[in-house]
DNA sequence: AATATTAGAACAAACGTTTGTTTTAAATAA
DNA sequence: TTATTTAAAACAAACGTTTGTTCTAATATT
């Protein structure tokens, strides 16, 4: 590998100082007065021998490693994905870069990630948080250190996050269920103890509640394909089998759909089903399906925003934002009566 | 955030040098004869403090940053993505992190990001090129800079790639279709100049020439959904409507299926399809897709270790390496006579 | 003519490590 | 005792920046 060329070659080449050639290169040129001729003798040179500063020494000097770290659990999750390409693309666009890392939904990876991003001077942390631990993450709040939970958060701490009314959006989906006749509604949950199933499910209970179904069918305990195939198997097999299905995630769904297969069980004329997470894809599926979709973009932007306003303005904000969810319909729901 | 505790420190609290203590720190007490007690006070004063090495500063001194850059077109991909969760998580194995680039396909950008990513030093670099521009991409690796192409590469360079073999593959879903009674097939085919794509459309043709067919209905020009809907359009009016359609991403593909369901069309009784590209969500498809399976899993650890084994040996390997591709026989194809 | 002002640029001290070299003091050898 | 070796640790120079301060001319002011 060549040696990298660095500043003080383009201050020997343009026989300035490097102090001289610094200020030009981080426009502040004006502010020191620097003159014109020799503004345009650095630029000129940095360009031809191809300039790239080290951030390594900028940052050692500054303190800012211009990087934020972001934890999802996979990016083999396409809800995940999006949220990664897109958090990355802004990041970026502040000059950032991102570190990306991956917990598979255990909470003692979560914060080994954690420990290793932190060494490498990370400014900020996205973070879709795995678990109800929330000692570690809660640490970095309370020492001021520039933090958000996207999607998933914790309710009764004051740690900054943007998600969606999970609430509402499973109420707006049950509600959806009911109004096409269905009365046996099965909702098959992940994680039981993270915030967000929670929210989901008060919302499918408050939506049967209000229209005077008793009975609720809630079954499962994992944000997987296997959890969700499982629970179906399961629910096919029940005497009063169930008319419609809330999968409140996008693995859980293809579980579902896994076991329909299997049992020759077609949606929505056998069983109607909605899942959380929307993706292209489900616009192809053997019945495209009616999903609650995440404003992935908005959520995004407003995380990496809040961040770099942590960022600047040195005080600890405490947003807790909740984006309106939107159900798109397609045809996986059947009407009934 | 509270300041953080530096080598410094622990010297002034051990009552020693900060030699000694970075020494100590990195195993190095051995070989430069540190005192036992000298070692335990250090490693209990460290511990205590809990101290995390600043990597700059480290990274400045020894030219070491301990990361991996990863450029992909995007992670919005699903094939993309799980390249990059894969990589991700074999780069953690080595107590390396990767940072990941996007491109958008847009060779310029591709440029920008190398060079960002450049300027963090990073130790090596895994690249999904997204053009036929080579010369960024050749002058890393004729400067001795460890480098490895993944799924696309250069065929006339001697930069490392892993990736599959892209004749092969089309050759054996094209005699696929021939052998279940096709043959009016047509390929809609990504970026012309992809060697990938060269690749696969020659032996599309070598597959239909063995096979004494001669007409080859080569269309298309990007690995985008639009691309494969607007050509899919186009064949669906031809007078001799195509029975079998080779897709050369699931970009393309997913543009097929909107194109297919707007026409009403179905497959495979009206039409057969072959993707390139699997995924977990094909199984559940209108019709589940049959498919080129690319073994992810393998390209991303070989590519990971072939970095690392550059980075270690220090020597310069230029391994070029086609693993076999898969076909996932499913349901999209009907053997017609 | 002497002084003050200003534009333009150089100096030099950090930032927190790593690492080659030197120093110190104790232990051994002569 | 004096010289030599060795164990243990300190010194100090980088790494490539950023940035507060100082210097030098040239120009403007009195």
């Amino acid at each position: 590998m060549a040696a990298q060329i660095n500043i003080r070659d383009i201050a020997d080449k343009a026989g300035l100082s490097i102090s001289t050639v610094s200020r030009v290169l981080n426009g502040k040129a004006k502010e020191y007065r620097i003159g014109k001729k020799s503004q345009e003798k650095v630029i000129k040179i940095a360009k031809e021998l191809n300039y790239v500063p080290n951030q390594f020494a900028a940052n050692l000097k500054s303190g800012k490693s211009k990087t934020i770290a972001l934890i999802v659990p996979s990016l083999n999750n396409p809800f995940f994905a999006e949220i990664a390409s897109r958090i990355n693309t802004e990041i970026r666009k502040y000059g950032y870069i991102t570190i990306i890392g991956e917990t598979g939904e255990d909470q003692e990876i979560e914060k080994k990630e954690l420990q290793q991003l932190m060494s490498r001077n990370i400014e900020g942390l996205i973070i879709v948080p795995c678990g109800n631990q929330w000692e570690h993450i809660n640490n970095l709040y309370t020492q001021d250190f520039p933090i958000v939970c996207i999607d998933r958060y914790f309710e009764d701490l004051k740690i900054p996050f943007v998600s969606i009314n999970n609430y509402e959006s499973s109420f707006l989906a049950t509600k959806y269920f009911v109004d096409n006749g269905h009365k046996n509604i099965a909702c098959i949950q992940g994680v039981k103890e993270s915030n967000t199933n929670i929210l989901r499910v008060e919302g499918f209970k408050a939506a049967l509640n209000e229209s005077d179904i008793e009975s609720s069918n809630i079954v499962g305990n994992d944000f997987t394909v296997k959890n969700g195939y499982k629970e179906t198997k399961h629910l096919l097999q029940q005497e009063q089998r169930p008319t419609a299905i809330l999968a409140l995630s996008n693995t859980i769904a293809m579980g579902c759909m896994k076991a329909f297969k299997e049992a020759d069980i077609s949606v929505p004329d056998d069983i109607s089903l909605i899942t959380f997470d929307d993706h292209p894809y489900l616009d192809y599926l053997a019945t495209p399906l009616t999903c609650i979709a995440h404003p992935i973009k908005d959520i995004s932007k407003k995380a990496v925003k809040f961040i770099f306003s942590i960022l600047t303005d040195k005080k600890l904000r405490s947003d807790q934002v909740l984006l309106k969810p939107k159900m798109k319909i397609r045809s996986s729901v059947k009407a009934i009566d």
